[in-house]
DNA sequence: CAGCATCCCACGCGATACTG
DNA sequence: CAGTATCGCGTGGGATGCTG
């Protein structure tokens, strides 16, 4: 099992600022809004109708949902399929790149899990005892 | 060993919408703008000043790199230090939930230099062999 | 059904200038 | 140094209405 020195960085990062937080990329390409929803539902229930994700995440746009998977497909993470019907049908499928960041989310919905409450618990702390920034 | 289920998740994702995508709510808390290199420099370079991380970050202004400190401390990432000197200083840390990250730092990180050539090669064969969105 | 077109609005960010 | 205050704007998202 190699692959070490991914953590801590190398001595590169210090100098290189090209180099700095190699995972802010990822930010607009799997964290940007509705993202995580529809790649969720992609991987978890397979292949689907437009009609079917919109459904199923209730409180998206259709806009923003076709906004969000022609990224998507774009990037490579989601596969489009066009039927020629009446009516016509369009299906989604995650694709083999989009489904190697199962792990990822698997590590992350962990996280999430265990994580999650003390967060929630650090924001009360800080709203009912820090009126303004000082440090007491 | 242990921690099976997370994926592929549960029937009561199936039926419950309340329990979809257990990780959309790490979005706004650790994938908001600028989060990932305030924390990655953080984490990488230990207790920092103000000015530090902002001459690090280099194309961030005060405003928002003080706007995001504050979310990160209210959320409990971050641990914020001050000296009431002159002048005065004050101090970012990475708190042990923050910390808590690094692992899935990590593995963000791999899958980033592993297939961020694929999102760039697929961003190009869809640009130049896309003109309409029609599925030949 | 699977969208596109249009209008509109709020928020987030950037730039600038100013304090304790 | 470590912010705050203010202004302005561009982008993304919501709502609505319309097609093939």
């Amino acid at each position: 099992m190699g692959n070490e020195s991914i953590w801590p960085p190398s001595a590169d990062v210090m100098t290189n600022p090209e180099l700095a937080c190699p995972i802010s990329p990822l930010t607009d390409i799997v964290f940007s809004k509705w993202t995580t929803p529809i790649l969720w539902s992609l991987h978890t229930f397979g292949r689907q109708r437009f009609v079917e994700l919109e459904r199923r995440i209730k409180t998206i746009t259709p806009k923003v949902l076709t906004q969000r998977l022609r990224q998507l497909e774009r990037d490579g993470l989601v596969v489009r399929t066009y039927h020629p019907e009446v009516p016509p049908r369009v299906e989604y499928e995650i694709s083999e790149l989009g489904r190697s960041l199962g792990p990822l989310f698997a590590h992350l919905a962990v996280w999430a899990n265990t994580n999650l409450d003390n967060v929630e618990q650090a924001r009360r702390h800080y709203d009912n005892a820090a009126p303004a920034h000082d440090a007491r």
